[in-house]
RNA sequence: GCGCCCGUAGCUCAGUGGAUAGAGCGUUAGGUUGCGGACCUAAAGGUCGUGGGUUCGAGUCCCGCCGGGCGCACCA
């Protein structure tokens, strides 16, 4: 639609209908950015754009003019297809003008039994947006959770997890190719007080004031293999004062990769599964750190001063200049960040997002900047920061503390409240707000919590199918003439079937899931006032029925692929 | 003090500079002989924190203020 509306501008230009403006460039911006949307009303038609209001300071002429010089080219197309369907759909019915200027636009009734037939004939590609087969798809890593694994999960990685994979199923619903990304220290500070802690569990000792302490850790302590615990003696008899050698070093690197191995089955318990677990230990070893540094050096970027190692970060923006090396001669965490942007880089991305929490926003300047250093621009690295999430029991904040041992895991919420409900709730929420986990509404199976009302619908429609069958009725070869009244139930049906396209290009482009679940719960809706006002399994009209069958199998397609997208089971009973 | 995020209905939250600001829950009043009542219809409920500005048009963009959250290390 958008496309019609901006080929119908250039070719209203090119016929004179429509001076040419000045600047080619402005022009071009604003035809990109023609925005289409559906009014609130369907008296302003089934689509509806500003376009003329938006060009009228640009072209010298009165909206009113220019949305008449529109019309008068969308008169003329045909063939016009949209939502990226295969099939020859039908022309714009009709276009007019609005208001100050608003251009409204019909659809010819038959577009969208057209439109029907096409996503009924493959299924299983509605919701995937298609794309000119010459075009390379967009390669991008979405890097998320990267909790260092010193302990299990808890409720408090759960947001950032579902962010994250809601993301990449977006992305690839809109034709991306997407990896999913785990970083995680498996050296360094953390790791040898999680091995401390376990090595005075085992021995009988008391943690240390800045240990670990939750139950696993014991768990761990008796939990030493004998070829693990083989090895550790011997480090402790070698005497050595290598730190990555030691005993500490041993007990610790074996005790955080099970810890990891029991997030890795976490994860996958929610439907959250990667395709890269990257170590930040491999990003020195494999000399990725060194060769950024050497980049950077080498472009000027670096500065030693007081004996440490600096990125000038304030020639990029930044407040202050960090240090990649301290003085000690350690690198920072920075430090492996500059590396890990040169390894995934190198990997051949085009686009890096970075799932956050709220917590890490003072590292994204230094971060971006030394990336640019490095050669890359800042708009191909993206940090989403994930708000913080209060969890609500009976109105009470849930403490959760880790030294304190009163934390609750991921895998304890999951339990109780189900990934469908937590889905939901988090992909009904833009990212960037803070916001109440109230754990009794979640857990409710009822009314109160909207994913079961979509899935309810979805296992009404398959029921409906299901009787049809059962009383031997087919659904019809095509949608046929159902769809001509536009006021009547089918086409009110219809029309909010047809619009998935349009909400995964709009998710994608905006990064943000909300709309999917909007679209499911309207389409819940729409099928619910559908089922209250038209009988679909009728004996004594055998050519409505099988019509309506297939229109309610197309609803079931839809509804189960907004569902899929969110990576919520449809279920075809309840 | 500086920076980032947020403030929308009683509650939890949507809202792409556009037409009458929406949904779920809660409240109130109704509905089902017909395929799943985990349902449907309707009503009440809003100075979009606040004061300016930009714009033909602002919940949305800009500035100030108020309130909340999170950061401001040669920590990890």
């Amino acid at each position: 639609m958008r496309d019609a509306i901006g080929r119908a501008v250039r070719r209203a230009i090119a016929s004179g209908a429509l001076p040419g403006p000045e600047d080619a460039v402005a022009l071009d911006a604003l035809i990109q950015g023609i925005e289409v949307e559906v009014p609130a009303s369907s008296d302003h038609g089934d689509y509806a754009s500003n376009v003329a209001m938006k060009s009228s300071k640009l072209l010298k002429r009165a909206p009113a003019q220019i949305a008449a010089a529109i019309v008068a080219e969308l008169a003329a197309e045909t063939g016009e297809r949209i939502h990226g369907g295969d099939g020859a759909l039908g022309p714009i019915a009709s276009a007019d003008v609005a208001g100050p200027g608003f251009l409204n636009v019909r659809l010819r009734a038959g577009l969208l039994a057209d439109l029907l037939d096409a996503m009924i004939a493959a299924p299983s590609a509605w919701g995937h947006l298609t794309h000119d087969a010459k075009e390379k798809p967009l390669r991008v890593n979405v890097e998320f959770v990267s909790a260092n694994p010193t302990g299990p999960l808890t409720v408090g990685n759960a947001r950032g997890a579902f962010v994250g994979d809601l993301l990449s199923r977006v992305l690839e619903a809109a034709g991306q190719e997407v990896t999913r990304e785990y970083y995680f220290n498996d050296f360094g500070e953390q790791v040898r007080r999680l091995g401390e802690s376990v090595i005075a569990l085992r021995d009988g000792a008391a943690v240390a004031e800045d240990g670990y302490k939750g139950d696993y850790v014991a768990e761990l302590a008796t939990a030493i293999p004998p070829e693990v615990a083989t090895r550790a003696s011997a480090a402790r008899a070698s005497g050595t004062t290598n730190a990555d050698e030691d005993e500490v070093a041993v007990i610790g690197k074996w005790a955080s990769e099970r810890i990891r191995l029991g997030i890795e089955a976490s994860l996958a318990a929610l439907g959250v599964e990667f395709d890269v677990w990257r170590s930040e230990g491999s990003l020195y070893t494999e000399g990725f750190v060194d060769r950024a540094i050497e980049k950077l050096r080498a472009a000027g970027w670096l500065e030693e001063r007081d004996g440490a190692l600096w990125f000038k970060s304030t020639a990029f923006g930044d407040d202050k200049d960090r240090v990649i090396k301290k003085s000690t001669g350690a690198y920072t965490y920075f430090g492996s960040d500059i590396g890990y942007v040169e390894e995934k880089f190198g990997r051949g991305f085009d686009h890096l997002v970075y799932v956050w929490g709220a917590d890490h926003h003072g590292t994204v300047a230094r971060v971006r900047n030394a990336g640019e250093a490095l050669g890359y621009a800042k708009e191909h690295m993206e940090m989403l920061l994930v708000a913080w999430v209060r969890f609500v029991r009976d109105g009470v904040e849930m403490s959760m503390s880790k030294r304190a041992g009163t934390f609750v895991t991921l895998d304890e919420l999951l339990g109780e409240i189900g990934v469908d409900s937590a889905r939901w709730f988090f992909a009904s929420r833009s990212a960037s707000t803070a916001i109440d986990f109230d754990i009794k509404a979640a857990t409710a199976r009822n009314s109160e919590n909207p994913v079961y009302y979509a899935q309810y619908a979805h296992a009404r429609m398959k029921s409906i199918l299901r009787k049809g069958e059962a009383e031997g009725m087919k659904a019809s070869e095509s949608i046929g003439d159902l769809l001509n009244d536009e006021a009547a139930p089918d086409a009110k049906l219809a029309r909010v079937i047809v619009r998935l396209p349009e909400v995964v290009e709009d998710a994608a482009a905006h990064h943000e899931t909300q709309g999917v679940t909007t679209y499911a719960t309207e389409l819940a809706t729409a099928f619910s006032a559908f089922y209250r006002d038209a009988k679909v399994v009728d004996a004594s009209a055998a050519k409505l029925s099988s019509q309506r069958l297939r229109l309610v199998a197309a609803a079931a397609t839809s509804l189960a692929a907004a569902l899929r997208l969110l990576g919520i089971s449809a279920p075809a009973e309840m």
